[in-house]
DNA sequence: TCGACCACCGTAAACGTTTACGGAACTATG
DNA sequence: CATAGTTCCGTAAACGTTTACGGTGGTCGA
């Protein structure tokens, strides 16, 4: 005698009652109610997930799909992590268990994600690395499985999306280093088709053409997301007859790797470059200190748990006016590595 | 009519032998076991992990538990990717699916632990960051849950662990500097009682005295394991009067605040204080270039998933020769960081 | 020809839950 | 007192698998 039907045994009840009561559902006295909690507490019984599973189709697990690997190893990690724990404190209240499904640099996300789902192995799924076309958004959509995104994508399906404002961050940099007297302004961004990269460099090519200037080609620099990219494109940004006065870092890695490539080339960040970057716990021990966007991780991750919950029937009722999209604000530290001022 | 038995049914065979066609049982036609395959391709039929669950008491998934959170933000991030990512690959072989569970920062590991045992939630652990009595052996020695850990502990319960060579670290790196000249060598630890910090300052301390020379108190430093940890040592070290002329630091992000500390205070390492450390994606793109052992995290990650899986019974007959207990080997890499050389 | 053996397959029970349904006991209402 | 309604509980079916067991038809050796 094992399982529910011991604990029913237990306390002479039958199972259907104990079920119930664990359950929280109305129709059971309060008193017995009381005597099952006591009596599970005391035996130790936890409900056998297979069984409920078999029997609601349902999991209990939330999957939070992110990418490993040496190619994003820089960028993803700590970023991931901070938001990954603003999303477990959140999904903790439910009793849902939130873990990670890390997609090896090896195989593709949409063959991984296609096996996550035939496996029937979340109730809903947190994306991220979205692409300018993501095929996973319409494969869900399919599916009908409730997923929110860490970034907006072209292949819109109408599932809660949070992201970055990069577009808000273009804007103020392009702008403050065109107040600051530079004219030829450097851009990067990821070297996939993430979209982000799109969204960031066509705000700072728009920002540009508001100053009356154009984005040059030849200054947008596709990166890996990690110092090894950064440090390439300091190379490659060194060794141009007309160098830029400044550049905007997209990623909160690239910094440590530019400014790297830079002090090889016995160049000073802030003094003969003017750079705007984002903040990470990293990037505070660059010298000189970096200016750049900065935002509040586990916030951003608790806001994203709340947008799926509240497409979610059996969780909606909790988080009526979840902001289901929205574009993160950010503020930008200043720093030194901007200082770099040209002449009027 | 759904799942296994919508099979059937267009077969016109009974579930019974498309299961075990399905799960490569020996009584079956060879040739009935190829439609079986062929429909099931066909209708894209994938059986309901619940109803496994349920009936084999087994959950086909192995978790991977690590702590997130800012305290080891540094720390964790990118070296657990790339472990991760070596045991993805060992275990996507055998269709079982790895999960990474995160315990958050706020809560206890070992609370954390029993809530994942007590959902039935994997067939197998992977644990690390352990502790110097690390309750969670017995925990999970008791249930006889199969279970490796990166990093040995005093509570051994005769599981596989693996390790990395902290002792061995500590006795070539003390010797190195000893050639050198150095005398007074400070040692960091982590500042928790996580196991790799006893064994790393415990044989420097004897690399030490086979020297003879002893390991001052004072020149043992906690921190914790990211930039904000280093630079904190950086600070109390350079405030010494009798200030260390070279120091072994554990981890691998600590160098980064290191060398930030260093350079305010108007000092270069390699030239006024020798380093020796750990290598990383990030400390590539430290000036000087640092001085640091290094190993491959991803064979490490495989060498992991073999030791678990040679004590699963299921599994154990692939892996009859897996090394079940290693102190894993590291390279000393070069660098410019521990040039100081002191006169004889 | 007969029994033994083998290869293959169908049947049905089990795994541990949840929940629709119906019924018993009690209360309220007229 | 009859009826209707309410509260609580037990029964049993279902979820989708796996697998022990038994049966059928065939082969082979004596």
């Amino acid at each position: 005698m094992t399982g529910i039907r011991r604990l029913a045994q237990h306390l002479d009840i039958s199972i259907g009652t104990v079920s119930r009561a664990l359950n929280g559902r109305p129709d059971v006295n309060e008193e017995t109610r009381r005597k099952v909690l006591e009596a599970a507490a005391e035996l130790g019984y936890v409900p056998n997930q297979s069984g409920r599973s078999l029997r609601q189709g349902t999991t209990n697990i939330i999957g939070f799909m992110m990418q490993t690997g040496t190619e994003i190893t820089g960028q993803g990690d700590t970023f991931f992590m901070s938001v990954f724990d603003g999303v477990q404190t959140v999904f903790a209240r439910h009793r849902l268990d939130l873990v990670a499904l890390l997609c090896s640099s090896e195989e593709d996300p949409d063959d991984y994600l296609r096996r996550v789902v035939a496996r029937g192995f979340a109730d809903g799924l947190i994306l991220s690395a979205t692409q300018r076309n993501d095929p996973r958004f319409e494969f869900l959509a399919k599916r009908k499985i409730p997923f929110v995104t860490l970034g907006r994508s072209l292949t819109d399906v109408g599932q809660p999306w949070l992201d970055l404002d990069f577009e808000g961050m273009a804007q103020i940099s392009i702008d403050r280093l065109v107040a600051k007297g530079h004219r030829r302004i450097a851009v990067t961004r990821p070297h996939d088709d993430i979209n982000l990269g799109h969204l960031f460099v066509d705000q700072s090519a728009k920002a540009l053409a508001a100053h009356g200037l154009t984005l040059d080609p030849d200054l947008v620099f596709s990166s890996k997301p990690n110092e090894a990219g950064g440090y390439h494109v300091a190379q490659q940004l060194l060794a141009m007859k007309d160098r830029p006065t400044a550049i905007l870092l997209v990623n909160e890695t690239i910094a440590i790797g530019f400014y790297r490539g830079m002090s090889e080339a016995g160049l000073k960040p802030g003094r003969d470059i003017a750079i705007i970057g984002r903040q990470s716990p990293q990037s505070h021990f660059l010298s000189p200190s970096l200016t750049g966007f900065t935002l509040s991780r586990r916030d951003l991750g608790i806001a994203l748990a709340e947008a799926l919950l509240a497409t979610m029937p059996a969780f909606s009722h909790f988080y009526p006016d979840a902001e289901l999209r929205k574009v993160w604000p950010e503020d930008l530290v200043e720093g030194e590595s901007d200082a770099f001022t040209l002449p009027a």
